[in-house]
DNA sequence: ATGGCGGCTCGCAGCCGA
């Protein structure tokens, strides 16, 4: 089974982007981020035609979550029950008995702003949540656009980067509780090349001075991680003609 | 020190992303 997350940075303008990108990878889950679009505007009939069922949480303008599956979704959850967000950063459902939890995390604008203090308010209700999912479904991945680099070697730059948003040790400490309701960051299971990053930001020409953040993750329970077979970063996209700023992520479970 | 690109909007300038 391949699951796959990508934050798309509006889905009417990538949508002939993700379509290739499904014919050439074949994935069986993808995690949509920032699909910009309200429901009744949402590209179901184009991702069907492609061989995808969907489910999708959005708004317009802004946030957007959807979960694409070669096969239905079943308990399919929107947001965080009971934080009443009016913003539409979680999408959840199970396929094959293997739990899917798409998250945009908000980005945080700069440290200490009031996007910043929603940003760690928000991350703790969903670790909060989290730590009974992890229980309730053994099998579980959270996937998606966390907006944090956890690691120095998951930035560009560390010292010029230290204390800024995206890297900022309240941010970082935020992903460890995360990560210690006992989850594994899949891409971290394997070799990986240096400087591997999945945002890069659009000025600049940062992208082609590699200069970029590792942001999107793929984490997942010990059951999962134990049939991790691959994780990896598809730069390919990110370089094509109006790409989006963040390039995919892919794990291979076998499964 | 600032903004730099790209997407969005009852657009024509300003907000937001990260």
């Amino acid at each position: 089974m391949k699951i796959a997350t990508w934050n798309v940075n509006s889905l009417k303008v990538r949508l002939p982007h993700l379509q290739d990108w499904l014919r050439q990878h074949s994935p069986d889950i993808v995690c949509l981020q920032e699909t910009k679009l309200e429901d009744d505007k949402f590209s179901a009939v184009d991702v069907e035609a492609c061989g995808y069922c969907c489910a999708y949480s959005g708004q317009r303008t802004y946030n957007g979550v959807a979960i694409l599956s070669r096969l239905p979704a079943a308990d399919v959850q929107i947001g965080i029950p009971e934080y009443d967000d009016p913003q539409r950063r979680v999408i959840a459902g199970t396929f094959s008995g293997i739990r899917i939890v798409c998250v945009y995390v908000p980005n945080g604008e700069s440290v200490g702003s009031q996007k910043y203090e929603y940003k760690l308010a928000w991350l703790e209700r969903l670790t909060a949540w989290l730590a009974a999912e992890v229980l309730r479904y053994p099998r579980l991945a959270i996937l998606g656009d966390f907006n944090i680099a956890p690691e120095d070697r998951d930035v560009y730059d560390p010292t010029t980067l230290a204390g800024q948003v995206l890297f900022s040790e309240p941010e970082r400490a935020a992903f460890k509780r995360l990560i210690g309701l006992g989850l594994v960051d899949s891409f971290r299971l394997f070799d990986q090349p240096e400087r591997s990053f999945t945002w890069w930001d659009y000025r600049m020409n940062m992208f082609k001075r590699k200069l970029g953040l590792r942001i999107d993750h793929i984490l997942v329970t010990p059951a999962l991680a134990s049939v991790c077979r691959t994780c990896i970063i598809d730069r390919e996209i990110r370089a094509r003609e109006r790409p989006s700023d963040h390039a995919p992520v892919l794990a291979e479970l076998a499964i």
